[in-house]
Formats: structure tokens, sequence, C-alpha cells
RNA sequence: GGGCCUGUAGCCUAGCCUGGAUAGGGCGACAGCCUUCUAAGCUGUAAAUCGUGGGUUCAAAUCCCACCAGGCCCA
């Protein structure tokens, strides 16, 4: 039986002792423990430690060996159970369901960003993690090429006239920023910026022309930037496919009593929060209309069970309105924003207005310029483990620490010894090396590699609880843990000749690579 | 004005949802380990008022309240 059904089916067991639903955790001293004992011990005036004791002979699971340690018990699996774990360690059922995720989210004319760089990497892992659990998915790119913005950049355009071709991005950003220096000086620009934007939405053939261009040199150099990152297909749900319905739906929803009217603006009220704004009391639309009509198409067109937004917590207001009315529409999917921290600089918040950004390219170069000088000195040299490494060590950075805290960005970030990406690639190599001496023999789980073994078999749990909690960073912390006692497996052991050590090993690798690659990291050839 | 998030050794961080077993790691510092499977590694030492104060509990980093600091969001 696989680790996680046995957790499931003890937590069913211990359950009927205790209305606390979940309380098996998984901690350091068994594959899981319970402090339950400690917690009905005293409604029921007994001893913690007797009626662990009690309560573990009770709790008979095949393939588990319950260990009352005072108040609490550790559960093990025995080794039938390990074997069978290890075994089909990556095994997993397909799921008939699908998850939507939604993330990168580049703007277009702006530049890919290290803070775009959290979106990517989170939602690609987080798809990666679904896709491994049986599930179908789908990723979207809700690319930002539509509002008031592209007024200001076509306004710029046709007072200084530049050569885009060569590098688009940052010539469009040198234009965005020229005319915000200039705007502060003559206000007047703003205006002339909604009459363009007005233009372009009421389908003036030559700005549009204009905007197609912008858009689609954008679009070129994102591709590039996911070749490098390795990104998954990502179905293009650009902002201007929607914009035309926005209005529609406004009408709709008011004509339904959904929405209504409030100081000429057509609102849906929102509980306990500011309202959904669907059009401003000017007439026009703005970004919440398109999430609106984005959020009831993709429902439409691909019935998904799960429905994930990979986008900065700076947004957490947005999309718990935006989630609130699209149930409310009827879309029955579970919903999740998955929020983070905001990369800041030590100046303060990154702004393209200012062109105060750190350019993702140069963050990717400055990583890989580091490896190779550390392959130099060891003599190694490989264009293609460069990347990996170097790629991987950005990405795991950005992954262990999923978290809502926000990140100072340093240069000093890029690290490659203690936790940090190559730290598990290089033990991912490690084992790979040993392990593939394994050809075939008896197995059967040593004292000296138990504790490995059930590490290894962590790994399920790990991915499992990941996807759970839309978490990444469980699953690279569980990597790095792993790694870590593999690293001292390593040093203490003699691995080859020893076919239970070489089995596991080659178990260890399994879990290595399959993890990382969850993360959407490589394991290269050689380091 | 209102709302949300974050605060754990010099620095980065796990644990907080679901309260329990010595608060785990890592960087940096210091002391060691390459004639044996790759030293981007391993072993050890020093380093923590878990932001502050109160409360709940047999038990609080974890739950509740107030405050402080930083950040974000809303017309």
């Amino acid at each position: 039986m696989f680790i996680e059904n046995l957790v499931d089916k003890t937590m069913k067991n211990l359950s009927q002792f205790s209305d606390k639903t979940e309380f098996a955790e998984f901690k350091n001293f068994g594959d899981f423990s319970t402090s339950l004992p400690l917690k009905i011990a005293k409604a029921k005036g007994e001893r913690p430690d007797k009626l662990a004791i009690s309560l573990a002979e009770q709790i008979k699971v095949k393939g588990l060996n319950a260990k009352p340690t005072g108040g609490f018990i550790n559960f093990f699996l025995d080794d039938d159970a390990l074997l069978f774990n290890l075994t089909n360690l990556t095994k997993f059922e397909k799921q008939n369901k699908t998850a939507v995720v939604e993330y990168s989210a580049p703007n277009i004319a702006k530049p890919f960003s290290v803070g775009h760089l959290r979106s990517t990497v989170i939602g690609e892992s987080i798809r990666r993690i679904f896709d491994f659990l049986g599930w179908k998915t789908i990723g979207l790119n809700f690319i930002g090429d539509w509002g008031t913005q592209f007024g200001k950049l076509l306004v710029a355009y046709e007072m200084w006239p530049t050569d885009i071709s060569k590098d688009p991005i940052k010539e469009l950003l040198s234009l965005y920023v020229k005319f915000h220096e200039e705007a502060e000086k003559n206000p007047k620009l703003n205006d002339e910026a909604k009459i363009m934007f007005k233009k372009l939405e009421e389908g003036d053939k030559k700005i549009r022309k204009t905007w197609e261009i912008f858009r689609n040199l954008s679009l070129k150099e994102f591709e590039k930037m996911y070749a490098v990152l390795k990104t998954s297909k990502l179905e293009d749900y650009s902002e201007s496919k929607f914009f035309n319905k926005g209005q529609k739906i406004a009408d709709e929803l008011l004509k339904e009593g959904i929405a209504e009217m409030s100081e000429g603006a057509v609102i849906i009220p929102v509980p306990n929060k500011p309202p959904l704004i669907l059009r401003k009391s000017d007439g026009t639309t703005i970004y919440s209309t398109r999430d609106l009509v984005a959020g009831i198409e993709r429902f439409k067109a691909y019935k998904p069970e799960v429905m994930v937004y990979v986008v900065g917590n700076e947004q957490k207001l947005h999309f718990e309105q935006l989630l609130y009315v699209l149930k409310k529409l009827k879309v029955s999917a579970k919903m999740e924003h998955v929020g983070f921290g905001m990369m800041r600089l030590p100046e303060g918040k990154m702004s393209t207005r200012r062109g105060r950004v750190v350019f993702l390219e140069d963050v990717l170069a400055e990583a890989m310029n580091k490896v190779k000088v550390i392959m130099k000195e060891r003599g190694v040299d490989n264009k293609s483990d460069v990347e990996k490494i170097g790629i991987g060590a950005v990405k795991f950075a950005d992954l262990k620490t999923n978290r809502n805290r926000d990140v100072l960005f340093d240069w000093k970030m890029l690290k490659f010894d203690g936790e940090t990406g190559p730290y598990v690639q290089y033990a991912a190599v490690r084992a790979k090396r040993i392990g593939e001496k394994f050809g075939k023999g008896k197995i059967k789980i040593l004292p000296e590699n138990t504790k490995l073994a059930r590490k290894i078999v962590a790994l399920r749990l790990a991915v499992i609880n990941a996807k759970k909690n839309l978490r990444p960073d469980i699953l690279a912390n569980y990597l790095m843990e792993l790694s870590q006692l593999f690293n001292e497996f390593y040093t203490k052991e003699k691995i080859s000749g020893n076919e239970s050590h070489e089995w596991i090993t080659s178990k260890v690798y399994e879990a290595l690579e399959n993890g990382l690659f969850l993360l959407g990291i490589e394991v290269p050839n050689q380091m």
C-alpha cells in the first residue's frame, strides 16, 4: 500500500478516538506521527503514555508498525511496505481531472524582470506537480497587452520615432520612461494617451497596426525567455482577446441584476470588500472586466476542476473580488489565487515607469558567468551544464521560499553552496553515478540505509502536500533534506559493491530527478 | 481612514493553517576531513529575549487581543 494511503487509513482509524480530523503529522520521529494520546488523555482522565500504548495496540494497519513513545505514537512502514513504495516511487494513478493554471503574465513592451520570474517559475512548478499526480493541465498566459499604457506608448512612438526592431523591449521601455518624464512637465500628454487608447479600442487601423508590431516583437522576446527557462507551452490568453466582450458582459450582468450602477460606474458588490468594477464612469472597462471575462471563458473552454492564478500578493484583493464574482456566476471550479511576495530593490519597489528594473536576462547571464568560473576551477566545461546549473540556481532560490514575504533583490542571492539548486543537483549527479552501478540483485533494507530509504518514500507525501497547498517550496525543502541525508550517507558508507546501498542510491536519484523536474530544474551530466 | 501580509542567531530561512517530544536547515565565523564511489561535499564549535506586552491552555514560535516596525492594497 502506498504511504499516503497508509497515512489516510491511520488517520481514519484514529478519528474514532477524537473528533479532530487531521492530526497525523509528518515529523522526524517516525515515517509519520501523532500526538493524539496527549490530546485526549486529559478528557479521559488517563495518563498519555499509557493511552499511547493502548491506542497503538488498537490501531492495526497492515504495513505499519506503531511505536508508542511517551504521549506520542510514531508510525513506521514495515519492510514490505517500504520496499513496495520504493519500487513504485513515482507511480500515480491517472485522474480524470483538469487544472488550469494561469502564470507568468508579462506585459507587452515591458521587460521580463526578475519579478515575472517568480510567477513563471512557481506556476510552472504547480502545473508540473498536478501533471505528475495524473491530472490534465492547461497553462494560460494572461498577457497584459491592453490598457491606457499603450496609449502612452503609441504617443511616445509618434513623438520620437525609433527603430525598435533590434532590441524591441529595451527600446519600448525607454520610450515609456521618456514619456513619463515628459508627461511630468507636460500633463497634456496623458490626455493625448487616453485619446490614443480610445482610438485603438475603436479599431483605428493605423494605430492598431503599430500596436500589433509592438505586440509581436514582445511576444517573440518572451518566447526566447520561455525557451531558456524551459517553460511548458502556454495558451495565449492576452487581455486584448477579451476586451470587446467586457462591455457586453457589463450590460448583461446589469440586466440580470447581478451588477448595479454606482456613481455612474457599473459594479458588482462584494461582501465586506470594495466592489468589483466592471465599467468606470467614463464608460471604459478595466482589467478586472477582462479578468472576469477571461475567467468565464476558461471555465467554459476547459471545464476544469481547479483554476489557479499565480499572481503576486499585491493583487490579493483583486482576486478575492474576482473569485467571489466568478463563483457567483456559477463558475464551479475550485479557484485559488497563489500569491507571493514581490521582489524589491534596495531603493524600493521595481518600477518600469522609472526604468528601475532588473532584467531577468541579466540575472541569468550573471548566474551562468559565476557557474563558468567555478567549472573552470574544477576543470570541467560544458555549455549545457552551465545553463542547467545557473538557471537551476536561480529557479531554486525563487521556489524554496514561495512565501508571502517580499524578497529583496541582491546579486549576492546567486549562491551555489548550501541550500541551493546546485546542492541538490550535485547530490543527484553523485547518486546517478553510483546508482547506475546497480544491476540486479537481492534487495533488502539495511540498518545503515533505512533512514535514507524512508526519506526517499516521503517524496510522495511531499508532492501530494505541495499540490494540496499549492506550494512548490514544500517540495524544494524536501529535496534539500533528502540531498543532505544522501550526502551524509555518501560520505559515511561505502556504497559501491553493496547491492542494497546501490539500489537505494538509484532510488535517491529517481526521487531527486523527478523532484527537480517538478521544480522545472534539470540534472546536469557533470558538475 | 479602512483592509491584508511579514517580523525566528550578524544575514537568509523551516516550523504557524491542524498547539505538544531537545525551535530544524543554510550563509558567514572558527576548528577539522581529499593516495579509497566528484570537497559545488562532509564532521564539529560558537551564535536565538521566536518583534513587544498581555490573555487562553496541563502545554504557545504556533490560538486570541493590543501595540511597534517594514511592505502591500482600496476611492
